[in-house]
DNA sequence: TAAGATTGAAGAGTCAATCTTT
DNA sequence: AAAGATTGACTCTTCAATCTTA
């Protein structure tokens, strides 16, 4: 594979990601969707911790955070271990109420495009594009040192996307 | 998969790519050198038929392909069958140094990202990913209606573009 | 009319620098 | 010093509109 199909294909993705994305939560920009994604499954994070996860800057994921928090989908608090540093969660109310909207996510648009190949193939390739992704996954992980995420998976109960808002929206 | 993941990836791997490629061509902005790739192996395309097959909007496309032109890389002439219509080509002694420069951009990052796994893996990933390519490219060559490209349709040679030299050699 | 060149506004992101706080 | 919030300049891209011309 060449450099430009790569990138192509990167943009393709994520064009086609968008696109479903937009259909279920027109609203909602992009880096907060994947910041989100990032916090439901995950105990607290710092952060520079969603920064090296999500390949997103420094400042955007700041930014990104706090418009999450104004939504009421995510809280902040700082770092009993450390005051400088603030932890990021998504809280228990708003995490129950999300499956409905992480369900529906579920790629689609995928299958839809390679509805030419057989189940089999079907079925290879997106276990490929897991696989890739875990190792894009471990490559962020990696970069950050230690310090950045706290350590234990806790306890999931359920990925959910929130879908009522507890705050004012606005943002963007 | 879920939405959220899909975008991730493909933000991962466009980035990826893009990283590699401005080792290779720092000067060389993204729109010009994904629609270069384009124009390398093809006949005479349209600037909309471009526009369809990139994903880029014909504004952009437009603009790329005057970038391209100031530096030598491609030529346009009027179509004589539509004098309305812009063919857009890679002339020949630039096609040949371009291939070279392509063939130098062999996706070199992925196989570095997936050294965990065992070459058996990483072939079958990588390999997932250009039947990936191939769908999406199937899916931009429908999204035109036959007014795309021009004189020969070129049926589709899969994966592997003719090696075919065209002529001279020298430039650059 | 349709292709494409051109332009201006807006969005989304980066980068780098600065400021505040622990 | 290091984390993070904030800001400004810049880049890339889309979109929509307009102009030109075959």
């Amino acid at each position: 594979m060449k450099t430009a199909d790569m990138v192509w294909l990167g943009r393709r993705l994520a064009d086609t990601g968008l696109l479903e994305m937009r259909a279920h939560a027109p609203e909602v920009p992009t880096a907060e969707f994947i910041v989100m994604r990032e916090l439901l499954d995950r105990p607290p994070s710092t952060i520079t911790a969603l920064a090296s996860r999500t390949g997103y800057a420094q400042s955007r994921v700041s930014t990104a955070v706090s418009g999450l928090v104004n939504r009421g989908w995510a809280q902040t608090r700082s770092d009993p271990a450390d005051g400088r540093r603030t932890l990021v969660f998504v809280p228990g109310h708003i995490r129950k109420n999300a499956r409905e909207f992480q369900t529906s996510t579920e790629t689609e648009t995928l299958d839809q495009l390679l509805a030419g190949r057989s189940p089999a193939r079907r079925k290879a390739i997106i276990g490929a594009l897991e696989e890739l992704l875990d190792a894009f996954r471990e490559q962020a992980a990696e970069e950050q040192p230690g310090t950045g995420t706290i350590t234990q998976p806790e306890p999931d109960t359920a990925t959910r996307w929130p879908k009522a808002p507890t705050a004012s929206a606005s943002a963007n």
